[in-house]
DNA sequence: ACCGCGGTCGTGAAATTTTCCCGGCACCGG
DNA sequence: CCGGTGCCGGGAAAATTTCACGACCGCGGT
């Protein structure tokens, strides 16, 4: 073990979180909070400036969400340790925050013990993923249920963003410069492919896939 | 201003969370934690034994969710103060919770000082509400959008419901008892006194409107 | 009692959309 | 070159949505 303190990063739109984290770090020896962050590209400055040992991140931020800020700061530093600490209890947020470089995701219902144990594991090069998020892929597994991204075309994906996001068939089909009937044809094959009858199932889908955050619902 | 101090009971299911709150609030002096709650029917409880003078409290908890639990609460002790506590920058949220008889809205997103702000506001008997609530609130009334819920009769809004929650047409007709001819013409007029034009316009709104809440959607 | 009114339920027919099957085109690996 | 796959759209049948209409019921006012 090494003497000095281990630095550590916090990222978190929500204040009274940062002071939980903060409350709950401080009682154990050999870390120490150097920075803290309230969106992804506070935190990008942030991590330049203080290069803490490991970053502590939310997912549901304003402005860049927590994947994309992951992915930059892996870009910019490929031994940066991010450990996920979110309150999305979803197998599919966790599959791409892996992905995208994270070394660990922990759900914020887990005891305060979780946190302390997995920002350990982080910082000695492990992978954390809690004991409710590894259920959750296995029940995915289980049902069979694959990822929306990985079963569609990158063209099919597109529509389907855009009929989660814009409103009507011709919309879409003036945007992407297709044929309305093109747009339907996708939209009818995009159901059959992703195994919905209807399209409240297919919102419904791209929810728990994450594909539709709420934060979007938002927006528009 | 009396000497004892005034006693607060936190529920929330994020334990760090929770640590949060006691760093902000330890910093205040004259008010103390006295009990702590992850959930509904466990705040309940709590609120029996210790009898605290201010509840600070959480909307999305698994169980019974944050705005029966208020419900509960007033129920047993009409005089019970309850600051409302959330992620949700959503206004119907709040026009809910205020309805079932919260004494404040803040979001988390609020900096610390609104929290304990708030709490006092809250104990000297005013309602506080967030800055960014009130301005959704403001922007729902100049949009004219109307709660789904003032709008549509009593069977359409149960119509609604399973839409939003069964799959199809001839389902909800047999568990209805209806035609399925009828709840296609409920359907299509739910859409009109929306003023939506497609089911996914229809989730969105359900969802903005907190008729359907995320939570809904892991279920089933 | 009578009326008007709003909500509910259903029918039928037209308009639109969804679905299904099809062919053409382009690209890629064997 | 050929088979497989993705992409784009046409056409026609099938299903759904929409619209107009009528009947019933409960309710309050006159």
């Amino acid at each position: 073990m090494s003497n000095a303190a281990r630095t550590i990063m916090l990222v978190d739109d929500h204040a009274v979180v940062r002071e939980g984290y903060r409350a709950m770090l401080q009682k154990q020896p050999g870390l120490r909070v150097v920075a803290e962050a309230s969106d992804g590209v506070e935190a990008y400055r942030l991590y330049k400036e203080t290069g803490p040992d490991l970053v502590i991140m939310d997912l549901s931020m304003p402005g860049i969400g927590g994947i994309e800020a992951i992915r930059r700061l892996k870009q910019r530093d490929k031994r940066a340790k991010i450990l996920v600490f979110t309150m999305h209890q979803n197998a599919a947020f966790a599959v791409q925050a892996i992905r995208a470089g994270a070394s660990g995701y922990v759900t914020k219902t887990s005891p305060p013990e979780a946190l302390v144990h997995a920002v350990m594991d982080a910082l000695s090069g492990k992978i954390a993923i809690s004991p409710d998020i590894d259920h959750e892929l296995a029940l995915s597994r289980l049902a069979g249920e694959r990822a929306a991204a990985d079963l569609l075309t990158a063209r099919e994906f597109e529509v389907l963003r855009m009929l989660l996001a814009e409103k009507t068939t011709d919309e879409i089909a003036e945007a992407l410069h297709l044929s309305p009937k093109t747009v339907a044809n996708l939209h009818s094959l995009i159901k059959d492919k992703l195994g919905v009858g209807t399209d409240i199932e297919l919102v419904r889908l791209a929810l728990r896939q994450g594909i539709l955050t709420q934060l979007d619902l938002r927006e528009q």
